[in-house]
DNA sequence: TTGCGTGCAAAGGTTTTGCATGGCA
DNA sequence: TGCCATGCAAAACCTTTGCACGCAA
């Protein structure tokens, strides 16, 4: 479905790069810009949604913030890389949580409760190593 | 914190009226209106940024379709502070989940990834056992 | 040649912000 | 009285859409 043209190759020539990692709109567009091969932002988002209707991609809403962030999920992983995302409600920041033990709670959930967790849309908030340090739980929202 | 204005109880009525149940901002300014108590969207909105930060009110960002969802916790359920919810994402109810296994995983976090959760904010996204039975949690964007 | 893909700009919708005014404490 | 809260409008954003042109098949 679609036909393989230029502009195509670039996004996902990028989108493969940092397979596994979360990308915006902008930082793609700015991205492909710099690369010397820009495309268009409406391309782009025509694009994204092309290729997570196929599943190559993965859409998340974390918050409205800054937009959505896309991945790309190879082959491979398509089926089996469930990790988590932890986001830190100090500094903003998005980690991606991949071990065993949390992998497990997938399989906790859909057994004792008959709950298919979407880690598409799950985000768990908290308060990271390094925020925590200096931090006492305090929900800020002046730092903007 | 924060005065307590007639707008402000406005808001909150129709809130505590529809505790559970998510609202987004454009309904709750339509709300307002209809009863003959209108109040500025940018009102509403400063006003639930603060009654998110103060635990009131979660903030779901489903998808950036339509904006924003908001949804009231009573009393009885803000002191949820040490299990997790689960929000279906099919039928929209919410989940309080306590159990043992789950307990771990905030002890996990600190330990292994020194992220401590914040119970309040983190929602686990997915379809709910009776959902799930019929639905095959299939992305789509044609509904609009 | 056909028709989808692309780009640009404009439109659309949600959320935020600046500023003067009004109301709570 | 001091400050926060409110309202309005404008701005800021992200995303979608219309339309003419270009390119893949």
């Amino acid at each position: 479905m679609g036909y393989r043209t230029k502009q195509r190759e670039y996004i996902l020539s990028i989108l493969r790069q940092q397979a596994g990692q979360h990308v915006t709109v902008a930082a793609l567009v700015r991205e492909l810009q710099d690369r010397g091969t820009p495309v268009g932002t409406a391309t782009v988002y025509r694009t994204l949604e092309q290729l997570v209707e196929e599943g190559s991609v993965r859409k998340y809403v974390l918050d409205g913030k800054c937009g959505a962030c896309y991945q790309y999920m190879d082959v491979s992983e398509k089926s089996c890389q469930e990790h988590f995302h932890l986001k830190c409600t100090e500094c903003g920041k998005l980690f991606h949580v991949s071990c065993a033990y949390l992998n497990q709670i997938g399989a906790h959930l859909l057994e004792s409760h008959g709950f298919v967790i979407d880690h598409t849309k799950t985000v768990l908030y908290g308060v990271c190593a390094s925020c925590g340090k200096t931090t006492v739980q305090q929900p800020s929202k002046k730092e903007k």
